[in-house]
DNA sequence: TTAGGCATGTAACCCGTTACATGATTTG
DNA sequence: CAAATCATGTAACGGGTTACATGCCTAA
């Protein structure tokens, strides 16, 4: 009745083909940003344990232990099985938590200034965010037709940036009122 | 070098009146359901924690073993102090997580219908979320005044409302564009 | 009287990060 | 040759959910 959903981004990623565990962050991390992270810690033992159950295997050639090298996974069909059965349950909402908002809730216990570097902070973040996202998009429209889920990732792309854009409107509305506020 | 938010939350409610464990995680429930949440198995370890620490203290006249009964916890000088300190450090960025996006990036794996009813259900969920949150706009902008926080209430629920305006129109528009590559 | 909400609590278990350890390869 | 980056991995630890256990009180 757990989630575990760190093995079916390990799945989905193989599906597209071999690639290492050192692979499998750094694609997280740049392409998955927005919306997904993963560590090592976590990325290692899945893949050992999902090789001992068959949904992987190591690629031919490769040491399968002893010497410190690069080890190539290869996704079995028995690991697609998988993958497809876990994509095709509804999606889990996930519980979140933003500890900035939760510091507004409680903002009267913080001087003005340090609201604002809290504000000014989030804002900048967001700010960085969007320059990203913006910049993911123009790459993307480029390569739209080379494979199938290139639409969607538009799409993703585009919410985030939606979402990033009220953020950092928002967060430049809130300092204007608390500047109205001070001197009122 | 851990987070432990929770028994910063835990110690900001009880700043604002003693109360019981139940009515603290209802109101994280309500208050803060866009952007917290706690388990009862978080909430009661902690407040024992909390207490032992002598951040908190239970309320006079009420059973402090034994009998299960409601027990109120107040918060005490070093636990306003403590409470503070950690207000003043900048708000930690939690990962997010969005399963919903995760399969949308591999949704070529998925049938049309499939992803219309993912889609379907994150467009009614988010829905129902701004309806509850533009209900708990209008509660709260008559009696914006009764509390210092009111304010800053009134911002986060509209941040939580523009949020989830995005969402909406963007699965709108997603499912319209779906429906029209479908018949090209 | 029974269902539902009030109310507290623990144990098991998994999730996930962090810190640490190790070493190869590439590039300035 | 040194620094950065590539690359793999483990152990410790705390975070957090879930399931379970218990029992009171109140309204239909």
């Amino acid at each position: 009745m757990r989630k575990n959903a760190t093995r079916f981004v390990i799945l989905g990623l193989l599906a597209e083909g071999p690639m290492t565990g050192y692979d499998i962050k750094k694609i997280i991390d740049i392409r998955f940003r927005y919306f997904w992270s993963e560590s090592y810690g976590q990325i290692y033992p899945e893949l050992k344990k999902l090789t001992k159950e068959g949904l992987l295997e190591h690629l031919p050639g490769e040491p399968d232990d002893g010497a410190r090298q690069k080890k190539r996974y290869k996704i079995t069909d028995e690991g697609k099985g998988a993958f497809a059965g876990w994509m095709s349950l509804p999606p889990e909402v996930e519980r979140q938590r933003s500890e900035f908002l939760l510091k507004l809730y409680w903002a009267p216990w913080l001087s003005q200034r340090k609201i604002s570097d809290f504000v000014g902070d989030f804002s900048r973040r967001h700010g960085k965010d969007l320059d990203i996202l913006q910049r993911m998009e123009s790459e993307m429209e480029s390569i739209v037709d080379d494979h199938a889920n290139h639409w969607w990732i538009l799409r993703i792309l585009r919410l985030g940036q939606r979402v990033n854009e009220v953020y950092l409107g928002w967060a430049k509305e809130l300092l204007t009122e608390m500047e109205e506020r001070e001197h009122d």
